[in-house]
DNA sequence: AACTATTTATAAGA
DNA sequence: TTCTTATAAATAGTT
């Protein structure tokens, strides 16, 4: 950009490399303080030197600052992720039930954070305390569990007995058999993709 | 800085301030692009304008950049507070931190009732979610503990050592070597009934 | 760490 | 918003 153009790729000379390093931090630094001051942004800057040395600047709070940036993109991702209480059954969730979840995901939005501002003990104590909710979590995911497949059994059987009917009358039930497959394949596709896969599971 | 040096402070006009704020976003952001490819730097920003907008750029995870940025603070934290003060469990918990705790408070008040409202796959998302957050919470636990292991072995050597030298000037040294067991007795019973004993460790 | 020739960024105007 | 342009600021290469 000076004397003479430089590519923007890496720089090959390690002493070039730590100069330029150098100097353009404290530019890139100055111009953040400058737009936060010039027109009242937040502005939170993380730098890592190849050698591992940390620079930071933030405007205010950095604690804040990345505590509002989850906040923002975790509302996104619920935006645009129709999550999955549209594909199941459960248009029945209570406001209390929603509740619940909005509260485990800001509480997943809170632990990447601020464990680290947590002493030993409250640790454990924090331990102990979600282990608990998570037992009952568990619990009564298994029973729901249960119904899930008593629900399956007896369709299965359902649709075998009616297989079975419709095969001593014979007149074409191809395409009965099929329904009953597809039906099968929607309910295990809903728990593998939904549960499995996009939150990304053993 | 052109046509007319500007002075740094907000600027008053809001239109200018909006232009403003559009143009030097755009080469701050051209910056730090900038300095990340050519010096091989880790670099994370995020700025909020000051009607709300987010944006943000990281040369790679924002996630594992912050996490990197906390691991940094907080080995520089543990080194210039010697730690220790953990059995009087937590006056040190910050703002967050306490948002935390009483998050996980009302999550376990809440599930009694509310997790009948749930189906199957929100109750495995549910669990999935709170997994991730106990896996870290585990993580951050296990760390804690081992430094406050170094710092005892630490402290246990450099007394075992004053004590030594002690030993060999023969000046009345029984109440000096008394004073180092109770020393030792203390730690222990730190270890034992804080850490082991209250909590149920492994 | 300084210098300086250039490039780049940008304030003001259109 | 976008462009133009005069000028301030940043900086690559050099010392």
């Amino acid at each position: 950009m000076v004397r003479q153009k430089i590519e923007i790729k890496k720089i090959d000379n390690l002493t070039a490399r730590q100069v330029t390093f150098s100097k353009r931090r404290k530019g890139l630094f100055k111009k953040a303080r400058e737009l936060s001051t010039l027109c009242d942004a937040e502005i939170a800057l993380i730098v890592f030197s190849a050698s591992g040395k940390l620079f930071d600047y933030s405007s205010s709070s950095m604690m804040q600052l990345i505590q509002r940036y989850y906040n923002q993109t975790e509302k996104y991702k619920l935006l645009r992720q129709p999550p999955l209480q549209l594909q199941g059954s459960d248009h029945s969730l209570g406001k209390l039930s929603k509740h619940f979840m909005e509260l485990s995901i800001e509480l997943k939005q809170l632990e990447g954070e601020n464990l680290q501002g947590l002493s030993l003990a409250s640790l454990m104590k924090l331990e102990k305390l979600i282990e608990g909710g998570m037992s009952r979590i568990r619990k009564t995911k298994n029973e729901r569990f249960d119904d899930e497949m008593r629900e399956l059994k007896r369709r299965e059987l359902e649709l075998m007995g009616e297989n079975k009917r419709l095969n001593t009358q014979p007149i074409e039930n191809s395409s009965k058999r099929s329904a009953f497959d597809l039906g099968i394949e929607t309910i295990s596709d809903s728990i593998c993709s939904d549960t499995f896969l996009k939150l990304g599971l053993p």
